[in-house]
DNA sequence: TGTACATACCTTGAATGATCAGGTATAGTG
DNA sequence: CACTATACCTGATCATTCAAGGTATGTACA
């Protein structure tokens, strides 16, 4: 019974996927690993969770795919379309606007 | 059709409920009104989302509901249990976790 | 008197999206 | 030859937020 709906994870995956992809291209299994080192491990997230939310950008023209081969395997690397940046722009600051609010409300009348 | 599961939301209502009744024990007409105030109107959360939490998180046991009748109308004031402290030290952390690390992804190679 | 608004509670239905668990196949290492 | 890492993928689950509705009382105002 996978744990669905783990609390705050709603709308990190694609957040990260675009931010990373927005600095440099990415294959898939590379982002697995990428998330991972620029959360400082905080966040992991699986394959599962990685090439479904891929397949959405592109599917909704925020990423275009291309295929890859290397050392015999094959790649598919994404780079984000202009789309996909102002897409990016709306995450940003929506995890602004609500990780400041949260932070606000944990931070009234001390904090440990 | 309403918007569900928008960016970053999950989990943050039961959050922010569960801080603010730490402090104080409150109803959830309050509730609705107070989270827009302490999270600076950056988030404002509707009776249909306080509400359920509420019923839920009493029905684990995080939360124990006493009914008042002030000026004929009726309160339902709701107060936290130690299971609902522990409760909130969960997402607390889990809260404090995930944030540092979209920051911590979102920081790298300098932000716009 | 009526009419609006704020207070105060509640439920239903829908859509969404992360996660686990599985699957395929090749390359490299011991 | 077995094992691990690489690299892609899909299906099913299910918890959760949200809009839109509903009920009822008190208060203000014309």
């Amino acid at each position: 019974m996978g744990k669905t709906n783990p609390p705050f994870m709603t709308g990190v995956p694609e957040l990260l996927v675009l931010r990373l992809l927005s600095q440099r291209e990415m294959y898939g299994y590379e982002l697995v690993k990428s998330v991972r080192v620029v959360t400082g491990e905080a966040i992991s997230l699986g394959e599962g969770v990685i090439y479904p939310v891929l397949h959405g950008l592109e599917k909704a023209g925020a990423l275009t795919a291309k295929r890859k081969p290397v050392n015999g395997r094959t790649r598919v690397y994404y780079e984000v379309t202009p789309l996909g940046r102002e897409r990016l722009d709306r995450l940003n600051s929506d995890w602004d606007r609500i990780s400041a609010g949260v932070d606000s409300a944990l931070g009234e009348a001390g904090r440990v």
